[in-house]
DNA sequence: GGAGATAACTTACGGCGTATGTTTATCTTG
DNA sequence: CAAGATAAACATACGCCGTAAGTTATCTCC
């Protein structure tokens, strides 16, 4: 047959899990999830749809995949450090990992089967917090905190309909625009006084946010 | 024509906006944003999935309407209160209404195009911050962080594969049990000494964050 | 009661995830 | 190196999905 020939020229190149969960992870980046099919996976892999469930055992299994990819690019909290700049350190770098795929803010499914990556972080920021001085009921109080900070602001900076600052400043004079201006006048000063200021950047808000659930958490570790 | 005769004995009732929104929340609330489809809601309506679209302009339009709903539900601060305690109880009350609708946590389109319902609870939010002696620039802080953790936590909530005291428990023994003991410690240990202990109930945390940022805010308020 | 408007129904299309069955390529073992 | 076994690719098909387009029934108002 011709189709043997042709496949003699090009041999196939075989898939794996890693590559089917990396091409994935680029086609959520660009697109969002939803430009996730199956099909267009296999055509950005050179493959027919069918053959990714070779190596995944349905779509949740490959989107659970991606959500464990995400977790090991985070930096995990270094033993070296004292637990307020560990922990400072990994939730910034957690945020940058949701930045790089907001997609990931709302998986979450890592919490009803996580991958090893995931186990491996939790594990350490929890300890980090153990060893920083703060007892097992704290440590959760802690950790329930901070993650949903992180959580939380990564979602909000993702529904955002503007990133660069130029693009924040002529979105927020349309809104502006086109508020009703006396039935809002608290969104209206805000927009106008702040947001519309130069410089303004939402993705600033972090910092502060994070800081103070930390100051909180360190007063919260000593009392009681 | 036979139908005409039975149409005749059972008219017609009509839609609208409010009913098919309201049918579109129950079906999403009992089985998530994958079960509503636009022929299931029909069922619901005893319609055809087309003739929804004479209420709505398509599925974003309408998913845009339920996040509204949800905002409409979520108490707006009392101008009667003090800041930190009308924030408090609007805060819970937001956490409730994502509580009672997990869907809306992942939604966030309010972001970019918000209904009315949304846009008077931000107004009512951000003068509650005003007039309780927050800056304009603090008052964008506040906002942030707060709303960033209620969302962290609600999307944290909803993630867990467990509700009830018995789930949590039940699961948290299958977790522990297949857990690598000695690769997890820290984690085996707060699921061990924390999640299992009787009473435990991760709801319970909300209000712990929840403080902790307001008592954060209020220091904040307060200096610089 | 007749006309025009509104909102329902019907049909159809392309795309989705994936079950099932078949073919081809690669690996194993002598 | 040959051949049988195994793994992974392809091909087809099914029942869903959102919704465009066209048709029919009902409501409203004179």
């Amino acid at each position: 047959m011709a189709s043997a020939r042709k496949a003699a020229v090009e041999p196939r190149i075989r898939l794996n899990r890693e590559r089917v969960i990396a091409a994935a992870v680029l086609l959520a980046d660009a697109g969002g999830l939803e430009a996730l099919t199956m099909r267009r996976l296999g055509e950005h892999l050179n493959v027919e749809a069918m053959s990714i469930y070779n190596h995944v055992a349905n779509k949740e299994d490959l989107i659970t995949g991606m959500a464990d990819e995400v977790f090991g690019e985070i930096g995990l909290p270094s033993h070296g450090d004292e637990w307020k700049t560990a922990i400072r350190k990994r939730s910034i770098s957690f945020r940058d990992a949701l930045a790089r795929h907001p997609w990931a803010t709302t998986v979450r499914d890592s919490g009803t089967n996580p991958g090893p990556a995931t186990l491996r972080h939790h594990d350490r920021v929890i300890g980090t917090f153990r060893n920083g001085g703060f007892s097992v009921e704290k440590t959760a109080h802690a950790f329930s905190a901070v993650d949903s900070y992180i959580y939380g602001f990564a979602m909000q900076e993702k529904s955002l309909p503007f990133s660069t600052p130029e693009e924040t400043a002529a979105m927020a004079a349309i809104m502006l625009a086109q508020l009703p201006p006396n039935e809002y006048p608290y969104l209206a000063e805000l927009t106008a006084d702040h947001v519309l200021k130069p410089g303004y950047s939402y993705g600033d808000e972090f910092l502060i946010g994070l800081d103070l659930v930390l100051d909180g958490l360190e007063s919260m570790r000593d009392t009681d």
